[in-house]
DNA sequence: AAGTCAATTAATATCGATTTTTTACATGAC
DNA sequence: GTCATGTAAAAAATCGATATTAATTGACTT
């Protein structure tokens, strides 16, 4: 959404607070999908007033995280594998589109901020870290298509993938997959430009994600 | 944003007036792009408590018609060149995207909604009435993709694009086009679920609009 | 003239209380 | 039994007032 981050960590506000922890929450699905979330119970869980609740769930609203029904409140959203699906389809396009931009525009800036990202991303070992700086690597690569929207949605429906990817988790994590080594190639064919062999390598990991997210998914 | 309309025309509550006042303000121009936008001033203008003033431009940041900056209030989202061609490029790839899926599904209930909804646009004289039948054409196009996150995008898309149609307005407003015309062959192409021609009728429709304001708002 | 700082003003953010609306439940008619 | 209707409880929406924070002004220094 276009809450505008000023990227230090003091608490600015108690909106601010009360956004980024309830997003969190539903990211996480300490919140469950579909739920209903009553300002009061939020209220005191958060320890913050009803004005800042109500205010971050409407702005969680931009990140499609939350549903607001007049008169009715508000709900973490629903899931469904066709969501998943959606999310997947839509990445895959919007991804797709952004790379191919930032490729064409290549810059030895963008590289460089490439070259780090990736750095960064390989050296995260706990689970933890390394999500931000995946994100942060996937991110860098659509970054120089120099389309602020097109990055906003592709930001949005990367969190929504996350979502899908902790709600399946606690089955178990093991893939036939080499992630680092997929990471790899789409860095190398990025940095020499090779847009075809980028995107392809992007999507094919997206997809096999996707596929093996969906078969965890299935009591959706 | 995710705001489920009842669309009964009873007025439910404060925040979906003003959400609706705003909204309307923000595309016709009558709030300029990139004003500060004061609670004070918009709760009297409005005639309603700051509350639901405040609200309403909370959920207007999903539509990015407002962006908000923690602790230092609300604009009406800036508009330029640079945001009116990532506006159409967007809209070029998620509408292509949605009609292929459309066709692919085509059903008999939906080419009756198409017939029906195109019908209705061709009765529409005045530009008022007009408008809302031409975007009810549109989506209903994209309809039958079966994908809301995706009609989202392109129903905000298309708002954001009258937004710079009306910001172009006043200038001449003849073009040396044939709409309707433009409009019966992607209708047509649809119906006979030519996916190729109505993707090629649709995109040129919307560059041939898209080039047109652009040499209209050289002041932005 | 330009820059800093303090005091003032203006605007936002937040709280606590009140009003309105919805939901859940019980009662009685058909 | 099911449907309708009324009522009590819960929750959402809204208001009015207060606390915080940012923007402005103008005096004072360099």
């Amino acid at each position: 959404m276009n809450m505008i981050d000023d990227s230090s960590g003091r608490e600015t506000s108690a909106t601010r607070a009360a956004y980024i922890a309830l997003r969190q929450m539903i990211l996480t699905g300490e919140l469950p999908a579909g739920q209903k979330l009553k300002i009061e119970q939020l209220r005191t869980l958060l320890d913050t007033g009803a004005s800042p609740v109500r205010e971050a769930l409407s702005l969680l609203t931009s990140d499609m995280l939350v549903e607001r029904i007049d008169q009715r409140g508000f709900r973490a959203a629903p899931a469904s594998i066709a969501n998943f699906d959606e999310i997947l389809s839509l990445r895959c396009t919007l991804e797709e589109m952004a790379l191919l931009q930032s490729i064409a525009k290549a810059t030895p800036d963008w590289e460089e901020r490439l070259v780090l990202s990736h750095h960064r991303m390989k050296r995260m070992t706990d689970t933890e870290t390394f999500e931000d700086a995946h994100k942060s690597f996937h991110m860098t690569l659509l970054s120089n298509a120099n389309s602020p929207m097109l990055e906003r949605y592709c930001s949005q429906l990367y969190d929504l993938n996350i979502r899908y990817r902790n709600l399946a988790a606690g089955g178990k994590n093991y893939q036939n997959r080499n992630i680092p080594a997929e990471h790899d190639t789409i860095f190398e064919a990025a940095i020499q430009r090779d847009a075809q062999t980028a995107c392809e390598a992007l999507l094919s990991h997206y997809r096999l994600t996707g596929a093996y997210l969906t078969t965890q998914l299935t009591d959706l």
